[in-house]
DNA sequence: CTGAAAGCGCTTACAG
DNA sequence: CTGAAAGCGCTTACAG
């Protein structure tokens, strides 16, 4: 081309450091020209490292996961890395999938949104011999680093929220039985009415899926309840929509008579009537977080367990959603 | 291994029919106690193909894509081909990398949801080689096959609606000005004007982005006209629903004062309140129809142009924004 | 600082 | 129907 060796083309794209300056420039001057660009096959190949991260998130149509994404690219490709997502459409069937991208060599690490490890027939993603980070859904007894927030003590929050306000009977409305999410939340809602002096078990509990329409079918439910619960704490931001909106659909005033508390923090809890209170993830952060980490490994450093756990915290946005609890019962 | 060279492995993983059914049975047995997997890499610098196509979105936190990106999903997996995203965040400052990774040998094809060619430098998209196919947003002058809706016509249709409720003060809500939907559907807003005899010289145009936030802006600018139009058709549902919100929070009756339509038909329009009028756009055959082209055409198929542009019908969902014209105009 | 050469792991004409 | 062999386009020790 320019006069010199395909060694020293690989060396100008590379390590430019390694080149005399006056090489350098004719080598780039000539790829500049010609338009050159290295094929990625064929350096992977040889070079053992595909540059690219997989990450697998639940359910793309989630608008969650967007700004979640928006920080895992930020960092990794400040660091020359791409990102591949693997969407599982909140099942289980496309994991063999996630397994066979990774175990043919396609990635160098994978983020897992999904709160579990994928499995492929007999194989566990585990076994691919790629680093794992796992951010906002975390895996119950990894070994491998995770960044989430507080599900816990955010859920334990709301009730004390909804306590302060009067509210004594409480529902809530959770997500998938399995899901690290709902069994967190769950769990601190439980805790919450605890603290708060109130049974357990006198609080209703209904299913659900964090879908809207799971939101609506709880709130039939919830109305027909006699006495009916004054507030409830919906498991994320979707269900508490449809809720929210299927009972005053049904004429029921919200916070007057039913307060509603979600989770999440989607921008669309803004733009309902009335604007949902719910906490807040930081979804960029925890994506930003998760892909350092994730680089950290994939560039072989080991992470010390001191900083393989981390929590983000998750703000109470107190909207018009919640109110003092009615004076007088619901007949 | 298993008594076979690797040329014969790799016909029982590639095309089975080749080898006798025990040579074929040996393989596969031999397959899957090692759990061998062909390495990518070296499959796609041998063969030439990646069995990848890639798509482009203007934004992949739009809820719009979901539904579209899993069409193309269906579609592509079925053939074989996985899916690469690239995210623009509406912006030409990531175009570059696009073309970068097609001029790279990552993938076969394209799918652009952008409305434009990618360019990077002084390369465009067009000079990389592969196939190219344009959904959602049809892309000016192009000689490779689209798939959208009719989007003027809709927008005439969105006008004949609220002219036949009687509204005569019409407003438009427009995105930024040089994407293609924002042209289509303000001609066909004016279009409409003309054809339900009123003077696109009298209606309001008010800017925006296709955001929450410049719906709210516009609302704001709504309110303080003087006479106030009766009726707003924003470019998509997003604006329409930052709208919707801002005037119901300033004290405004919708529809009783104000007539709102929207376009796309996102889930999140049934939960809003009042519901939004809006065009549906059959997202997932959008995706369907575009991937099972560009599949065609990686195929080395050529498209013929008869077939080259489709256009898929948007249905108008009439809901609770949109009611008659009031009798008393605003003083 | 640069080049010649090996080799990453596949696929696919070419023989047989 | 199957194997031996070439070669896809890079990167990187190894020399010099």
């Amino acid at each position: 081309m320019a006069g010199v060796s395909t060694a020293t083309v690989s060396r100008a794209l590379s390590g430019p450091a390694q080149l005399r300056a006056g090489t350098l420039a004719r080598v780039t001057k000539a790829v500049q020209q010609t338009g050159y660009r290295p094929n990625i096959a064929a350096r992977t190949l040889r070079a053992g490292r595909a540059m690219l991260a997989l990450v697998v998130v639940p359910d793309i149509a989630n608008p969650f996961f967007s700004d979640v994404l928006r920080g895992i690219e930020d960092t990794l490709s400040r660091q020359g890395y791409g990102l591949l997502i693997g969407n599982l459409d909140n099942g289980r069937a496309k994991e063999a999938k996630i397994v066979d991208v990774v175990r043919a060599g396609q990635v160098d690490g994978v983020l897992l949104l999904n709160g579990r490890v994928p499995r492929g027939g007999n194989q566990s993603l585990l076994q691919a011999g790629v680093p794992l980070v796992a951010i906002c859904e975390a895996v119950a007894g990894a070994t491998f680093p995770q960044v989430d927030v507080h599900n816990r003590e955010a859920a334990r929050a709301a009730v004390a929220h909804l306590a302060a306000l009067g509210h004594r009977r409480l529902a809530y409305v959770g997500g998938p039985p399995r899901n690290v999410l709902e069994q967190e939340r769950q769990a601190g809602f439980r805790e919450g009415l605890k603290a708060a002096g109130l049974d357990p078990a006198q609080a209703c509990f209904l299913p659900g899926d964090f879908t809207f329409t799971a939101g609506t079918a709880a709130a039939t439910s919830l109305l027909a309840l006699q006495p009916r619960p004054t507030a409830v704490f919906a498991a994320n931001d979707e269900m508490a929509i449809g809720l929210l909106r299927t009972a005053r659909r049904a004429g029921l005033d919200v916070p007057g008579r039913l307060s509603v508390v979600g989770f999440d923090g989607i921008e669309f809890t803004d733009y309902v009537e009335p604007t949902l209170t719910t906490f807040r993830q930081p979804r960029r952060e925890l994506g930003q977080h998760g892909a350092a980490l994730l680089l950290r490994a994939m560039l072989g450093e080991a992470i010390p367990p001191n900083e393989a756990r981390l929590r983000l915290p998750a703000a109470l946005l107190v909207r018009d959603s919640t109110g003092p609890a009615p004076k007088e019962e619901p007949a």
